[in-house]
DNA sequence: AAAAAAATTGAAAACCTTTTCTTGACTATT
DNA sequence: AATAGTCAAGAAAAGGTTTTCAATTTTTTT
């Protein structure tokens, strides 16, 4: 049998009360020998708390729910590491949930995470919104939402990413490195990253003075394999063309399909990707792609959660980090220009 | 607030007790008719049970905890994904801990996992093992080993994988292939898994009447920063070498050297990985290596975990699954022989 | 119609903590 | 010496469920 709060108290021969004030070092109105004699016995019989009677009285299971759409995506195993880390510092755990980014399956998460009484949610949101169906759940706890825009009632906070800017950088490069035709081959564009990423490369055309053609903009999935099948759906030739994908896998399934069918990368065709998950470094050509500080933003929205918990949050509960341009192959060509 | 048991029993007018064997589904001495009432006033007032509570008198959290060595590994990432999936369908929870590969990062783990009272472990262990400090830790729960051995007490099962066959059709691939010297990197030797694939490497050589020369076993660690330092450690000439790798990251990092240092792959050195991790598909050339069946790993440890804790398993505890050899372009060449 | 058997129900204990508030014992002040 | 004030400790309630077993009601059998 577990040894139990009963037991130290008896064998010290105190109350429980005492105990559980040693415990939780709230000493201020025990006595020093009290204090050392308890603590004694507790290292001796190697007494720990019961987790599940303590969080029955205090309302909180130090417990926080974990959801990502696509754990096959280095960019969200990253931000989960980040996550992680930060949370078992802070004496947390995580329950682990991936939605494989259903917005059904995102819903029956929530509420399962919401039964096991977690503190709080740290959201990765299925790309797919529906504004009406989230306003209607019936949240209570904390949700921090990382990267993707969710509209929960519960949402307290979010870390993003500065992905109008981002986009910007990526297609300003494929114009000055002298592709004429500029793709964006986006993600679902109900989640704001793709939104925003669209609004930027609108912006660079513009101001490059290149005209805005709806041909040039073709929404998927984040998934390598609609990287894969885009070229087959443009009926244009490829001479000249710069691609700026909505994410790395989508560029990795695209330069795959090029190579395929002997498209030279970078000399005929550029592609700059999003996120610079670390597979982008080891396939050929290498990838051009928008470095996202995913680790960064795992582990900073889990100590906006925390702060939130123990609202200790002074600070804004929005916070914005920028993404960096990372040139490599894929878009290395002597510039026609 | 939230509605409890007590609420429905007095809306329906019956004793929790009664509540309780209905919600539990325990109806065979309840009433149809109070069965009928009493889950009519659940849909109403979206009843759902306490978990703390429950767990507390049923001393079951329908929790597990899940540790892996390192997320960014895609084939511990395919395995997480297969044991989560499982668990949801059979309604537990997961606790998510990535150890780094570190022992002492594992048992606090597992220690923290023990007092959060999880039912089962799913344990995929750090590499290197300390059998003496490892019999020692006090675990009275259950764990399932997979992928890789360990020894604590509760280990009650195990999925492995044929690493002495797989290591063989590996070496023996690249043999045939005609290349002379056969190099083993090996990640830590102190997991069963690689003991298997060095056995399986030796056994190869010999029946091939090769000469097994400790000089052609490197020992790292499984990272892919290892596999690009190898050939820096190697003092003979790289000519007509195959690389037999512990897994799939030490080959990438590998061929990535091996390509800055203008060596020919396939032509002059072959490679063979192992675990056949999506990304060896993408990179050029592409990976010839030994497939594993990680997401059906994951997948039937957590099965194999939960009908222990069911005590249901009357078939044995330990699986052994099979490797299937992928042969692709890193030792595609003209065989000399 | 009475007795026996079966079906249904609920009272109360148990699970292990934390927290509040009262009590009792000292110590300090007048 | 009496009173006020401080300090230390514990009794008891609360948190929400499950489970056991005794009590009651209903049905069946004689």
């Amino acid at each position: 049998m577990k040894i139990t709060i009963k037991d130290i108290a008896k064998l010290a021969g105190v109350s429980t009360a005492t105990v559980s004030k040693i415990v939780n070092n709230k000493i201020d109105d025990v006595s020093d020998t009290t204090v050392y004699k308890v603590r004694k016995i507790i290292k001796e019989k190697n007494y720990t708390p019961n987790y599940l009677a303590r969080s029955m009285v205090t309302k909180k299971t130090k417990t926080l729910g974990l959801i990502i759409p696509d754990i096959r995506n280095p960019f969200f195993t990253d931000i989960a590491k980040g996550a992680e880390d930060r949370a078992n510092e802070l004496g947390y755990s995580i329950f682990f949930c991936n939605s494989d980014d259903d917005l059904d399956k995102e819903f029956t998460y929530i509420n399962s995470l919401i039964e096991k009484q977690v503190d709080g949610i740290m959201l990765a949101g299925a790309a797919k919104r529906d504004r009406d169906r989230e306003r209607k759940i019936n949240i209570n706890i904390p949700i921090v939402a990382v990267d993707r825009n969710a509209y929960y009632k519960g949402i307290k906070g979010s870390i993003e990413i500065d992905n109008y800017t981002g986009a910007y950088k990526g297609v300003n490069h494929l114009i000055s490195k002298g592709y004429e035709r500029i793709v964006f081959v986006s993600g679902p564009l109900e989640t704001k990253p793709s939104m925003e990423r669209l609004r930027g490369y609108k912006k660079a055309l513009k101001d490059a003075g290149k005209i805005i053609d709806n041909e040039n903009i073709i929404v998927g999935t984040y998934e390598r394999n609609f990287g894969e099948k885009v070229i087959e759906t443009l009926d244009y030739s490829l001479k000249n063309v710069g691609f700026f994908c909505g994410n790395d896998l989508i560029a990795i399934g695209l330069i795959k399909s090029l190579k395929e069918k002997n498209y030279k990368v970078p000399e005929e065709i550029g592609v700059v990707g999003f996120d610079d998950i670390y597979i982008s470094l080891l396939i050929s050509p290498s990838l051009t792609s928008l470095r996202q500080p995913s680790y960064k933003m795992g582990y900073e929205s889990i100590e906006l959660l925390i702060k939130i918990l123990d609202n200790n949050n002074e600070e804004k509960n929005k916070k914005m980090l920028k993404t960096r341009l990372i040139i490599r192959e894929s878009t290395n060509r002597i510039n026609l220009d």
